[in-house]
DNA sequence: GGCGACTCTGAGAACGTTTGCATCATCCTA
DNA sequence: TAGGATGATGCAAACGTTCTCAGAGTCGCC
């Protein structure tokens, strides 16, 4: 009896004086087996401690009930948020998940893919870093099937769930409209990632709706961070006229954002409106309380977690079925950071006088 | 040649017509292959996209190079920092990572420890949600090696990292005290949690040593959520007189205390005082920035990973020596929630008041 | 008393790797 | 010219499972 080795399926069925095969059919309940015998084996399987090797198992199988998940970053809410609810549903439906992030650079998220598929995992659900990626065709050879979330990849070659970025960013920036404001500014991300440009273009047909045309000035595209809401609204804050209201297209922007224009003394909602795409949950408790576009996590990971195991088990036309494409729902959830425009010019003052003026705020 | 299947390193001898065995020094560099063969079994893997099953590698190797991670939420800023911090440690290592949350259910945990040593994990990093249990007996004889992290299991049998919750909580106190607060209320989370009593011991001690007596209704011990925080902050502002300063262990009950705080129009700091322990990133962009005790997260990471290593690899000493305890550093940051106490009764006010007030934080 | 059906069991192949060992050619050196 | 290095290769075992297959025992029924 080795005294550095897990108990294995051979120690088991010594013990209990049987062969291996008998034994495991006993543990896993298929085919025929005599009472007495699995009792034995039962037994001799608690006193070893034995734990099947999912790994061996999984080898001959051809099957490992583990999924990846491929997110471009643990540090923000948006994708925890996702991964929580995705996780839930593979464990709900057996799976584990093996989990990893890219820091949204294509050389590790390569590598990233590469590694999941070498796991041997089942499929692999995946927040795309680029539109075009030949990490494609390299799936389809290895027959992993895969869903993309959040972004898109070119031609939606594969199934697909993002949420409904253009929907959403027309309804934030008509909310605006209908308040009265006229220049609204936007602040984006990073125009690669088609969530990105899909809520661009929401903004640009609410405006063309509103018969108002766009002021260049007003724009601000660049990058997924804290750091370019901060430039990007200092910019925003020398324009004169400056904008009465500005539209924040990701919640990674908004601590910038939020410090800028608290830093340079602009009110909220007095001087300034603001609204954001995407809902986390210190909108909800800041001064004033954030309006914002939320979309529906538990929609989305339920979507695309049915989708991969329509593919891996092959049910209802799994397989060879076409992709897929679906977006999910949004919520506008009307808080205290926007308000009609006040005429007159934006001052700027210090800090006491901003906070006195963030009550001002519609209820 | 079938379609239906991955390509295997029997298909790539096939095709560069030699011998697996070759294929496979090949492939790993190992071993002597002449520099033609070499090349036709490189042709033929890339050829076929050939990608190595690491299930298969494992179960022959035995060894995974992949370690498990459980932490008890994905939604706590706090938790998915450390998982971001110890993925980034793995991964410097070759190692993967498999991620799961147990949400503090102790089945759950049983459950995905038992899946994980299934998995064949090299190793643990765990968030135990109890100090007793008999998975540790169940990792020994699995022979996996674990260490705790974040909470500290009842005579630290395994190595363990934590943050040094009671030097921080007493230097949280006594911020509160040098201030010349007197009545400071405590607001913590489940008791189970070494940490949480970790933090307890140093609110006692600081009191202890600035010669108070322990106010009982000033101590408000429940568990770490929201729901929590708003409970506790309407208790104790319902007493008479009511605490001058509110110490909260956890970030995770603070939006329930900050939005009970400004619904019943407290002044920050002007009548109430705030502190927390845990430093999430809106608190510096909350109003006023909230004072707070951060903990070095990637120090904690940088460390369990450490010493899961040298038990993984055996080295320095690893397999057999004693288990190690280790705590990581703790920072203050002051910012701008709490102020010297103010004479006189505390009043309620109404909602614009609050934010006037908030300004009149020290710098 | 013969035959099919049913129950129970074990031998052995297979999954895709790595690796110890044996074999064989080639080359160098004494 | 013998003989040991050295380079190059393949066979086969092993990792821990599952699963097909065949064999053996028991029972019931015609």
């Amino acid at each position: 009896m080795e005294t550095h080795r897990r108990a294995s399926l051979k120690d088991v069925a010594a013990l209990a004086e049987t062969s291996i095969a008998t034994a495991s059919r006993a543990l896993s309940g298929t085919g025929y087996v005599a009472e007495a015998t699995r009792q034995r084996i039962l037994d001799a399987a608690r006193t070893l401690n034995y734990q099947p090797n999912l790994r061996a198992r999984g080898l001959r199988q051809r099957v490992s009930h583990s999924v990846g998940l491929i997110i471009p970053n643990l540090l923000n809410a948006y994708y925890t948020a996702l991964a929580d609810s995705i996780s839930q549903q593979l464990a709900a439906r057996g799976y584990h998940l093996l989990l990893s992030s890219t820091r949204d650079d294509a050389a590790t998220e390569q590598e990233t893919v590469v590694d999941m598929v070498g796991q041997a995992v089942d499929g692999l659900i995946w927040v795309p870093s680029t539109a075009e990626t030949d990490l494609l065709t390299y799936l389809a050879d290895q027959h992993t099937p895969a869903v993309a979330i959040v972004r898109r990849l070119a031609n939606d070659p594969i199934d697909t769930v993002v949420f409904e970025d253009r929907a959403g960013s027309r309804a934030a920036t008509q909310h605006l409209l209908s308040l009265g404001h006229q220049r609204i500014a936007y602040i984006g991300g990073d125009m690669m990632y088609s969530s990105n440009r899909d809520r661009w273009q929401g903004y640009l047909e609410a405006l063309r709706q509103a018969g108002l045309e766009l002021d260049e000035s007003l724009v601000k595209l660049g990058t997924n961070r804290g750091t370019w809401g901060t430039m990007a609204t200092n910019d925003l804050l020398r324009l004169d006229p400056a904008p009465t209201a500005v539209f924040v297209a990701s919640n990674a922007i908004m601590p910038g954002v939020i410090r800028t224009l608290r830093q340079a003394g602009v009110s909220l909602p007095g001087e300034m409106s603001l609204i954001c795409f995407d809902d986390v949950d210190w909108f909800s408790f800041s001064v004033p309380p954030i309006t914002a576009i939320s979309t529906a996590y538990t929609a989305l990971a339920e979507a695309a977690v049915d989708l991969l195991m329509t593919r891996i088990t092959g049910t209802s036309g799994g397989a060879d079925r076409p992709p897929v494409f679906m977006e999910v729902n949004f919520e506008f959830v009307l808080r205290r950071s926007t308000a009609a425009p006040r005429t007159g010019p934006l001052q700027f003052r210090d800090l006491h006088l901003v906070e006195a003026a963030s009550a001002e705020g519609v209820s």
